[in-house]
DNA sequence: TTGGTTCTTTGCAACGATATAAGGGGTTAG
DNA sequence: CTAACCCCTTATATCGTTGCAAAGAACCAA
């Protein structure tokens, strides 16, 4: 024969079967086998067992990536988070991960540090790989032209997680982070207090904006002055959450809302330092709630911000629009909810917002 | 020319350019573009400059399912643990992502949940998307004759993380188990802990029964006795910590080792129900330590897990793998450490050990 | 027996890379 | 003046799939 007979020749020694071996061994073409196992075009009964019985025989799975190749389409979604390690993002890795195992896909996790240029890097890679779409926790760096370029060519469905980007016309998921600040601030008012201090995330973070704003909008809604000096703007890491306690804490607030856990771990351990206890010296309600919140003291009052809805829809988002290449990008805002424990305060209030003890 | 001539024929409309593109832009043979992109083989400057050229212009970037297909290696590891929501993962998985990164691959991060049959499906999925690598951090099952047969046919690395699995001749990393548990109990008992009770993880995983030998063996050493009562089996998860607290409390046990912080959540909130106090009622270690174990009361006391390390180890241990071929597998073997704080309760003993405040 | 219809089944060109062996010029040596 | 190299470049097979177009087989009507 030709040239291409001779492919897959012999050697069955160690290497993984292919298509090929399948096809001699069942004594059938290439296409059928196929067939038989994407359930693509019709094939009788009869070959149909051949090519089974030949796949079980040499253990045959498919090569996805030739699959891929010939599809373009990798069944897999990568996803771009600051930092897996911050207790914020397992929970949304988890429910996408979950939601695109579901649907048949697979989940590439790359961590940017808020970074731009390792987000950069990651972009690129995973544009090479050509995933079928991407979750991106997005640094607030602005795109470059040929970032821009590159990300409107590949023609790859992204969706932004809780960070927004002017300059990205794509699907976006986020909390309604106004909201649950202003609940916050809300709370902390009903039940007294009156001298309301803020630790925000970095201003160039599209979150923290919002959860600023509903702070600020919170309190002008009371009647309660802004007080520039009760701002505390951090990074949304610990270490920042500590500085904000040492500047925030000596101008003794009746309390503090902090826009995310680890900034509130800062918090805790600079008050410790200065001698001051929460509640008793300061009121205090934290961004995101943890199965451990609580638990230990003070119980922390959180505004939970939903993580598994937050992940989950993200993949729903990508995969309506790989299906039905939708045209207007969408915006989902989910709602936070308080959950008052003790971290708060004193309570002047009535039973109904009695304490979660879980 | 014959038939080859005529692919990716004239329509540059929208799809990624192929090297082919390249290679008629710059109005040279692919393999030039090829050897020009990958610095494998030598081009003149001349033909080496026009190729830079068309590449910028086309604004080419490689097809990297083509090329993993090609060379038979797609650069990308998987790694399996039971859950990234489970706090003890983020950290491990981060530090593997990191490592592997810096060598140029990527990760899939699947989530077993601890059940058989989806890490089957994930172990399934990672061979036929022809990872170079896998981190497992297996399930208790037992491997079914033809998952043996695919792992090892598939000729895959794989490197066992916290846990072994005696049909699996592999690279494990983990961490001194044993150790860390005796570590505990030394330490509950030099300051005057006598009936120290002890929740374990399931007895079918590895990382358990070492746990739980080390707290008998210590106990052992002491000359404390060892009561069957004050021992009981958990599964690692919240839930099964909090019927722990009610199986234990009661019986004023005077101090508590818990092997892992889901379980110690669990247990502190069933002490909450009781209504005993740590560490006036009861002395308590957890395993796993977090950058917010100081932080709130009780301030636990850990024996901490390298989590950093366990996850680079692994990677490091798969890209040896890769490359030498060592034929012996290997088990990496990590310390944990005594971080003492509070929640053990009183202390006899000098200021050496004293409380650690972060 | 022949001709048209359906149903399988097959052969082969993509997909987008790598890599090997062969070809085309120049230099240099015999 | 030809042979032997070396260096650069090209043509083409290959990786393991998919999927199209065409060939074959089977069946029924004429």
């Amino acid at each position: 024969m030709t040239k291409k007979s001779g492919r897959t020749a012999g050697t069955r020694g160690s290497k993984a079967p292919s298509i090929y071996d399948v096809a001699r061994e069942a004594k059938v073409s290439v296409f059928t086998v196929s067939a038989v196992i994407n359930e693509t075009g019709r094939v009788s009964a009869t070959l149909s067992r051949r090519v089974e019985a030949a796949v079980r025989k040499l253990n045959y799975r498919p090569n996805l990536l030739a699959r891929s190749l010939a599809k373009k389409q990798t069944h897999t979604f990568g996803m771009v988070v600051t930092d897996i390690a911050n207790p914020f993002f397992p929970a949304i890795v988890r429910a996408a991960e979950d939601a695109a195992q579901k649907a048949g896909y697979s989940m590439l996790l790359c961590n940017s540090d808020d970074k731009a240029d390792k987000e950069a890097v990651y972009l690129d890679l995973l544009i090479s790989k050509r995933v079928d779409g991407i979750i991106l926790n997005k640094t607030p760096a602005a795109l470059s032209a040929s970032q821009r370029k590159m990300l409107d060519e590949s023609n790859i469905p992204i969706v932004l997680l809780m960070r927004t980007c002017p300059d990205l016309k794509t699907d976006i998921v986020q909390t309604n982070d106004k909201q649950g600040a202003m609940d916050a601030v809300d709370h902390l008012a009903r039940i007294g207090h009156k001298r309301i201090a803020f630790v925000s995330g970095p201003m160039n973070v599209s979150n923290a904006r919002a959860r600023r704003l509903g702070y600020t909008k919170a309190l002008e809604a009371r009647g309660l002055e802004y007080d520039p000096e009760l701002a505390f703007e951090g990074d949304y890491r610990i270490e920042s959450g500590h500085r904000a306690g040492h500047a925030l804490l000596p101008k003794r607030p009746d309390a503090i809302l902090v826009t995310n856990y680890l900034m509130t771990i800062g918090l805790m351990s600079a008050a410790e330092e200065i001698g001051l206890r929460c509640p008793e010296d300061f009121g205090l309600i934290s961004f995101d709630d943890y199965p451990w919140s609580g638990c230990f003291r003070p119980r922390l009052t959180t505004i939970e911000l939903p993580k598994q809805e937050l992940g989950s829809t993200a993949v729903q988002l990508l995969l309506e629009r790989i299906k039905d290449k939708r045209t207007k990008p969408v915006t989902v805002n989910l709602m936070p909810q308080l959950r008052v424990r003790e971290s708060c305060g004193f309570m002047l209030h009535s039973r109904k917002d009695a304490v979660d003890t879980a």
